[in-house]
DNA sequence: GCCAACGTTGGC
DNA sequence: GCCAACGTTGGC
């Protein structure tokens, strides 16, 4: 089993909506690496790190779990979605996403900066300078300490 | 296949 | 809202 983190907006999809859902497929995802880790990587079970972007603050809300492996996003074939791309058909997708269900929520988010002051986890991909990759792998040990962290 | 121009991400 | 870092596009 793999340990991976999943950026999302809270204005756009928060770990409060995930656990009212149950479950969400990842749709609008429109990187390469991180469809590819989706793609092929993901297997149903794979633990989620649930990372608010472009929030005050940013960190991780919370866990997640790979409920279902990729199949094709239905929003890049939808012209009224702003996923859509004209270069996608339904015998040829482009894009695919996983479905994601709710794990747990953090009593309290383990901000970026908490991430950043805790020395064990200077390695983490989410903690380089310039990483933007939306879906991206955690080392096991990495995931531990955050999950500890977040008091689980 | 290079690389400049452009668009996007995401912290601040 | 700014802008650094990065990915993608398209002319050559």
């Amino acid at each position: 089993m793999k340990y991976w983190l999943m950026k999302s907006e809270p204005d756009v999809f928060s770990i409060d909506q995930l656990k009212k859902d149950k479950t969400t497929w990842w749709e609008g995802v429109r990187n390469y690496q991180a469809r590819n880790f989706m793609m092929k990587d993901m297997k149903v079970g794979d633990a989620v790190l649930f990372y608010h972007s472009n929030a005050e603050p940013p960190g991780v809300a919370g866990l997640a779990v790979i409920s279902k492996e990729a199949e094709p996003d239905k929003t890049q074939f939808d012209k009224r979605s702003e996923y859509y791309d004209a270069k996608a058909t339904r015998e040829k997708p482009i894009w695919f996403c996983v479905e994601v269900g709710f794990g747990d929520k953090f009593a309290e988010l383990v901000s970026l900066q908490d991430l950043r002051d805790n020395k064990a986890l200077k390695e983490m991909l989410v903690l380089q300078k310039g990483s933007r990759l939306s879906v991206q792998p955690v080392d096991k040990k990495h995931f531990e300490i955050v999950k500890k962290m977040g008091g689980l």
